[in-house]
DNA sequence: ATGCACCCTGTGGCAACTAGAGGGTCAAGG
DNA sequence: CCTTGACCCTCTAGTTGCCACAGGGTGCAT
């Protein structure tokens, strides 16, 4: 599908300005396991070919969309399976999708806090401060305007 | 205005409680120079007052909020000066605000992207997932799609 | 031969905590 | 008096996803 390979082996450098990655975040997925090691050359250089390319490519994109290195990794894995069912990249997708989405409405919460905030400061001295007033203590913090771990009580 | 002090001093444990936060917490927000250093008993135990309950409190608020601790830290400075002008502490609160409208920008993005991938699953076998495909390599990452860091190009 | 850009490994740091090891303290019960 | 168990202490290391050195080695051009 892709031919990449024609350009020979790449530095670590060059791979990293194809990518837009930077060097040592290279080094860094290659000792996290998500990109392999490649050979080196006779003075200990890096030598990337068009798989790795590909692969670092895969791993950006997916970093871009909000995945975390873990579910990249799950992606790479699956990804290399290509004769298996891809049931399992929906529904880490779904998965993805889910979590951007209640991440959303948590931020979406917390705007309308700040505004509400916001909007009763007459800029007058602190001591009248609606502000900080409005960060003072009035018991433990409800759990409704983080919308993380929520509903246990427990300590 | 707030009568809390008649309870007497609180161990770390029961402030947890009171606030709830967790111990390890408390402890790290002290060493951070957010919450001052209490009194010790003869035992070597911290020994919290009200002023430490009234602070703690702002600070989980605060954090709550998603102001960083670096900001909670600005914020703690700005309400102790009681008698200044609050201007700073709208324009802390509004850059917030600023931050959490751009990230919720951000992520919409996100979400509309992931949709559209995982709108185009088949369910089919892995090498015909468009899921896969969507990720795999096609240049540098585009910035659109994350949104940090935009614009420059220099590396 | 010498300069300079690039590469190597290894370490430490960032936010904002969390978890654990390995101990000390305190109040209650037997 | 002694033990049990819940609590507290300090210190260290781990989490996620990198970034930034320090202190070297390599490769190529002049």
């Amino acid at each position: 599908m892709t031919r990449v390979d024609t350009d020979g082996p790449l530095t670590i450098g060059a791979l990293a300005r194809a990518t837009g990655t930077k060097v040592e975040t290279i080094r860094w997925y290659e000792q996290a396991g998500l990109l392999p090691a490649p050979p080196r050359t006779k003075g200990n250089y890096r030598a990337y070919g068009g798989e790795h390319l590909r692969r670092l490519g895969f791993i950006r994109k997916s970093r871009a969309l909000g995945f975390t290195l873990e579910e990249v990794r799950e992606l790479l894995v699956l990804a290399d399976q290509r004769d298996r069912p891809c049931a399992m990249v929906d529904r880490i997708a779904r998965a993805h999708l889910a979590d951007v989405e209640r991440k959303i409405a948590d931020l979406r919460v917390l705007g309308h806090e700040l505004r509400r905030v916001i909007g009763q400061c007459r800029l007058g001295t602190i001591s009248e401060c609606r502000i900080i007033e409005a960060l003072s203590w009035t018991g433990p913090v409800s759990s409704a305007v983080v919308g993380e771990d929520a509903g246990s009580g427990e300590v």
